[in-house]
RNA sequence: GCGGGCGUGGCGGAACUGGUAUACGCGCAGGACUUAAAAUCCUGUGUCCUAGUGACAUGUGGGUUCGAGUCCCACCGCCCGCACCA
């Protein structure tokens, strides 16, 4: 039996496809246009079955979208710099840029191997000059904007990757990439200044409405609003020291009489000046620094204080005095790194009030019940009250209500210049600089005499020595010998240029707007910009939740106000795909081993493939992300090689939702491949004589044989509601429903009986229908199936087939009857049938009179063309 | 700890706003073709039994309803995010 030739029909249609330039994207005319978007790769090496997942996803958006009318941009690029590529220049001695450029080449033809319709006119690397250059521009830009800045701050510094990393980098106090604990450095630093949209970025999220709610929860999270108030402590210093006015944020500012200590993180500034002439605090401020911030030592970490001697005063009851504390559970980067503690209503404030001796004094007390009035029998043993209640012990707050005595206190706050009303985010600003060689140099000049100042434009842009030495510790810029010399723009004195780099994220944080037009000298037009942006549709994975989306948007607001594009948002819809998984497979050893070193003997049992016999028995793991450190990887290109690119496409597609986890099996890929050989066959193959290229587009006058062949009609049914279901699958993206309606349909015409003119021109109708919802899911099989049935035009340029509305439309409905809930039999009748008659029908039915039993009828329940219920 | 999501056959998963649970695929079993195998095709396949127009089945236990996989409450398990955030 002959079988598909993919390689041939992909390789032919692949070549077709560009000879004709199907896919390339302009602006302009009367469609209205469609910007899909993957997540552009880091070019690693090799494409991966993630790759594979992603871009299969958007290549049927991409090609359904257009066979639907639109005039879509799906273009695809490089997020080229990065540490890896250093990493491979000191293991293999190959430059940074060289070593991109050859995986560049590999994946690009690995991409296209998958017959993906991109503009590849459009394509882009983020390490080109030519795409760098515009983001330094930005930055200053930026700068003048203020919307970036310089300070000297604590960061997280990772020691294996010798650069700093941003918070959203660091994960469980590793870093995101290396898994080195990491360390507190105090450096000078570039930041954006991303706090300047915290509200905006959080009431935006509310517009994103064909976002994932739980990505929009997670940015939620993360900038974390809370409302509340900042007060002042004033306090005097030690020995008649200087005295000051401690600040402090709360969201409980109600339960100020409640409070009992104040305490401030350990790297205060206060902290440090209390320190000078105080030893044990200053080993305290270092036993608090050394404690690390791996997850283990954060758990357990006992709240531990150091008393400063120094008293604070109440703000509301000038002759209380409160103990001032350093303590380790207080972050300096948090509010204003300072603290008033109320043990009877914060969980981590009782217990170190319990640890220090301090006072528990109650202010909020449960409501009044029968049971148990408002008294002074309410105690605090070790759980703190924090639920809402009634004011006690709170002078003028007395009898009110938490929140009524939260606006209560507010608003003497100023009065009594005890503070002010303040909402306070956990989103903290970016930090950007990089102590790394393969990024985007910082464009600007360090003068001893003018400080900071920008590279002229004209200058732009600052380009990446060649013969950095990347082997030596430190970062490679700092130590090139000539590099970062420079005159100063302004004085003209020697001067030094800033030798750190931008995080990564930088260049991912625009690359959706030079798509619009890649190669204008400017980061993009305006025009192309309005006309393309915001992007569509956007594809990716859920790593990317925080980092790279809230990065974008921040961007996007950040380029508005420097008057580049008129848009918030960049990614009107996205999508995030799950992961790729596979089995994980153990030898007798515990050692890893590759799925094709693996022979399959049953369920859950494996052996070392070794020779006829089959070597020793494997331990067949549960199915886990694959990842290299596993080995339960499958190469894409071999899959690709031996089933072709439709098959994987297919695989990709059917088996799960696209949000959800997708398992790759072996019988999978199989399955897949099976349907497209079946497919193949019914096309190249059919029952009858004739090819399906011979019969025309003439439709046989099926009315007069419809009593005679009901199957055709039927079947002729089965083909639009199909066309029907499958559009509206696609629309919600439940591809894997939309490729088992097809299955189904596939099914349906093998079933169909006949050979006359009419059943032939069904059986082709419906495979023409088959061919072209299958389009965007397996592009050159359908391509190739098209031409087989005779047509001359390209699949690629045939609109989406419309579904006929009155073959949608049943004249009779399977009604299901029931018995007290109980199914008990099924009646055929016309559609929106009299209800009396239909309950007559149902009731005459022996199984039903059965289940009735005599018993009297209490109540018959109908809903039309559903079902009937009885109830006895 | 807090927040979110998910639990449906041997497996991946269907089931629109409560209305015939298990579509489609995988796997398995039997059969056809073949000297044989592969490939292909056909048939069957939730569980149980007394085999029926039967009973029981959507993590567990309750509830609402004529009717619950779907809604409500409690619990169990798994996954993800955040985590001393004042």
């Amino acid at each position: 039996m002959s079988r598909y030739n993919f390689k041939q029909a992909e390789a032919k249609w692949q070549s077709v496809w560009e000879d004709r330039g199907c896919f390339a994207a302009g602006e302009g005319g009367d469609k209205p246009k469609y910007y899909v978007l993957e997540m552009f790769p880091y070019p690693s090496g090799r494409i991966h079955m993630g790759h594979v997942r992603n871009y299969t996803l958007g290549d049927v958006v991409a090609r359904y979208k257009r066979a639907r009318g639109f005039n879509v941009l799906h273009p695809m690029g490089w997020d080229a710099f990065g540490l890896p590529a250093e990493n491979a220049a000191k293991e293999n001695k190959v430059r940074p840029a060289r070593w991109t450029e050859q995986n560049i080449a590999t994946m690009r033809e690995q991409l296209k191997s998958m017959g993906l319709s991109y503009d590849w006119s459009r394509e882009i690397a983020t390490c080109d000059p030519d795409y760098y250059r515009h983001e330094q521009k930005m930055f200053l830009d930026f700068l003048k904007q203020g919307l970036v800045y310089r300070k000297e701050s604590w960061v997280n510094w990772d020691p294996v990757e010798n650069t700093v990393l941003a918070n959203e980098q660091v994960i469980d106090g590793k870093g995101w990439r290396s898994g080195a604990n990491v360390e507190n450095r105090l450096l000078s630093q570039w930041f954006m200044k991303i706090t300047a949209f915290s509200e905006e970025l959080l009431q935006d999220l509310e517009t994103l409405d064909r976002w994932p709610a739980r990505v929009r929860l997670m940015q939620e999270k993360w900038i974390g609003r809370s409302e509340g108030a900042y007060m002042f402590f004033d306090f005097d210093g030690r020995n008649g020291g200087k005295g000051g006015r401690l600040e402090v944020f709360t969201t409980r500012p109600d339960t100020i009489f409640g409070a009992s200590f104040c305490a401030i993180a350990a790297n205060h500034p206060l902290s440090q000046d209390l320190s000078e002439d105080d030893a044990d605090l200053r080993a305290f401020i270092t036993e608090c620094g050394s404690a690390g911030t791996s997850e283990a030592a954060i758990e357990t970490a006992e709240k531990i204080g150091y008393d400063t001697g120094v008293r604070v005063r109440h703000p509301f009851d000038d002759e209380r005095t409160l103990p001032l504390y350093v303590a380790n559970f207080v972050l300096m980067e948090y509010g204003t790194g300072a603290i008033f503690g109320c043990p009877a209503h914060d969980q981590r404030d009782l217990e170190f009030a319990r640890k220090y001796g301090l006072d528990v004094l109650p202010v909020v007390a449960p409501r009044e019940t029968p049971q148990e009035p408002i008294g002074e029998s309410f105690v605090i043993e070790d759980e703190a009250f924090t639920d809402d209640g009634v004011l006690i012990n709170s002078a003028f707050l007395d009898g009110l209500g938490v929140e009524e005595a939260k606006s209560a206190i507010i608003e003497r706050l100023d009065a009594a210049d005890a503070g002010r009303p303040g909402v306070n985010y956990r989103l903290r600003d970016w930090g950007i600089s990089r102590q790394r060689y393969w990024g985007c140099p910082i464009p600007v000049i360090h003068c001893p005499d003018c400080g900071i100042v920008p590279v002229p434009e004209e200058d732009l842009p600052v380009v990446l020595p060649e013969d950095a030495d990347l082997e030596a510790p430190g970062n490679p810029l700092d130590n090139h010998p000539t590099w970062k010399d420079a005159d100063c723009p302004a004085c003209g004195k020697p001067a030094r240029r800033e030798t750190d780099t931008f995080d990564t994220f930088f260049e991912s944080s625009w690359y959706f707007a030079r798509f619009c037009s890649p190669h204008a000298d400017t980061a993009f037009t305006r025009e192309a910009a309005d006309y393309w942006l915001p992007v569509d549709q956007y594809i990716g994975g859920i790593e990317h939740a925080v980092l790279h989306l809230l990065y974008s948007r921040f961007f996007t607001r950040a380029l508005k106000q420097c008057g580049y594009l008129g848009i918030k948002e960049p990614f009107e819809g996205l999508l995030t795909q799950g992961m790729v998984c596979h089995e994980t497979y153990r030898d007798e050893n515990g050692k890893w081993l590759y799925p094709d070193e693996v022979e399959i003997t049953g369920d859950k049992s494996a052996r070392v493939l070794d020779g006829p016999q089959g070597g020793s028995a494997v331990t067949v793991g549960r199915s886990e992300k694959m990842s290299k450190s596993r080995k339960n990887v499958v190469d894409p290109e071999s899959i690709i090689e031996t089933y072709g690119a439709d098959t994987a496409r297919l695989f990709m597609l059917s088996d799960s939702p696209p949000d959800r986890d997708l398992d790759w099996t072996e019988a999978g890929i199989e399955g897949a491949w099976r349907y497209v050989n079946r497919l193949w066959r019914l096309v190249n193959a059919p029952d009858s004589k004739k090819p399906f290229s011979k019969f025309g587009a003439t439709r046989p006058d099926m009315k007069a044989d419809e009593k005679e062949f009901p199957g055709l009609i039927f079947t002729l049914k089965e083909i639009h509601k199909t066309i029907s279901k499958v559009t509206e699958d696609l629309e919600r993206f439940h591809f894997n429903k939309a490729v088992a309606r097809i299955r189904e349909l596939t099914n349906t015409l093998d079933d169909l009986a006949g050979n006359d003119d009419s059943a032939a021109w069904v059986r082709r109708h419906g495979l023409e229908a088959i061919v072209l919802l299958l389009g965007p899911m397996m592009p050159h099989l359908t391509e190739e199936l098209w031409h087989s049935l005779g047509h001359e035009t390209l699949l690629a340029d045939t609109p989406w087939p419309e579904a006929e509305a009155d073959l949608l439309v049943e004249e009779t409905v399977t009604i299901a009857v029931q018995v007290n809930g109980k199914l008990r039999g099924t009646l055929d009748l016309p559609k929106d049938s009299d209800d009396q008659m239909a309950e007559t029908a149902a009731l005459a039915l022996e199984n039903v009179t059965a289940a009735i039993a005599g018993k009297p009828i209490r109540k018959v329940i109908i809903v039309p063309n559903r079902i009937i219920n009885v109830v006895v």
